[in-house]
DNA sequence: GTTGTTCTTGAATGGTCGCTCATATACGTT
DNA sequence: AACGTATATGAGCGACCATTCAAGAACAAC
């Protein structure tokens, strides 16, 4: 009996995202989202109760569910090795050099934007950390028992570095997108594991 | 013969300095600074032309010419070594783990906050690190000559890997601020010095 | 066709933003 | 005491912010 909705709300969801994505919380205002969607306000805001922070949480998720496991591709398999990790960096440079992958990390830009302030996000960020830190380990203890790396390597302890470098790799690349050096870090970090 | 100055602008240049640094540039608004420096807007205005954008990047510079020397310390003395860097790492852990310490570096908040959006800023964060990368390369260089680290390390690859870590450091460290996880970052890169 | 329910609409709310400007004020000089 | 100059003041500018709400509209059930 109700009037049907005339707008899917994930197409909402995603443009939400991507703004946020490219240009952080608090520069991203509804009427942006208005006026790239067409949805007015009222509309807007009874889809998504909690307002403007609830849609950025579920930004969030849907960056975890949706984005994430792309770029992390192959590394979330149960049989990823050090390739899957240097494939995971390479893929980083890549995005960071292309125009449209400057925004870098919806996860690291909310990590240095609302972290400190929002414990909701804060734990959306520290649960991606978390993935990727699990991911590299899994992929660490492959590499070592195939004689990939060096017999020493102690793992979790690596995993958690590299976990640290990428995200360094994107705050250098933002603010210096320059091949030869973001080349450099990713090579030394895999010289690293010997 | 002018009516003179009845306050000092490197004060409230220095307020500006840790609002922008605690809170970032869009959270940091003029008024927040009207209040807590007591000096209404106009003679801000007047004091600083070119409004907040200006007071912003000299904030900036401000950050660069005082605090960044405090954090790096010996690091950049001639005949800083592991120790030095070491040292500068276990300062960037001490920080992010204290309550005065969580806001990380202005710099890196800069990076991801204004960095694609903002040349003059991010030419200001490039300075920091190449700045950061030639401290770190010449104290690699006195521990190869002192047999500190291992005799095949390429010491300007190490140095950028060593400066892409510590940004990733405060990204970690501003998400999760746990003391295991930061020291295990650090140790682990430091064995990777060999 | 009437009713009930949910959705759409867009004007409007109260607040905050960065910034300006007319006016008043305090000094050194004369 | 009068003047010229640079500052202090703070109300006020238009723009934008997130959010709300009363009114109209579209459907299913009856």
């Amino acid at each position: 009996m109700p009037r049907p909705r005339e707008f899917e709300p994930d197409t909402v969801l995603n443009v939400a995202m991507l703004r946020f994505w490219e240009r952080g919380y608090r520069a991203t205002s509804i009427e942006d989202l208005v006026k790239a969607t067409g949805v007015k306000p009222g509309s807007l805001y009874s889809a998504f109760p909690g307002g403007k922070h609830a849609l950025f949480l579920k930004s969030l998720e849907r960056y975890s569910r949706l984005v994430v496991p792309e770029k992390l591709g192959a590394l979330e398999a149960s049989d990823a090795s050090v390739a899957e990790i240097r494939g995971y960096f390479d893929g980083l440079v890549r995005d960071l050099l292309s125009p449209e992958g400057r925004q870098g990390c919806l996860l690291v830009n909310t990590a240095i934007e609302k972290a400190a302030e929002d414990d909701e996000a804060a734990a959306v960020v520290r649960g991606h950390l978390a993935r990727l830190e699990r991911c590299m380990t899994h992929a660490l203890e492959n590499a070592t028992r195939r004689g990939q790396v060096r017999a020493s390597l102690d793992c979790t302890g690596s995993a958690k570095l590299l976990v640290a470098t990428c995200q360094g790799l994107m705050v250098v690349g933002k603010a210096n997108p320059d091949e030869t050096l973001l080349r450099a870090i990713v090579d030394n970090a895999f010289a690293a594991l010997g």
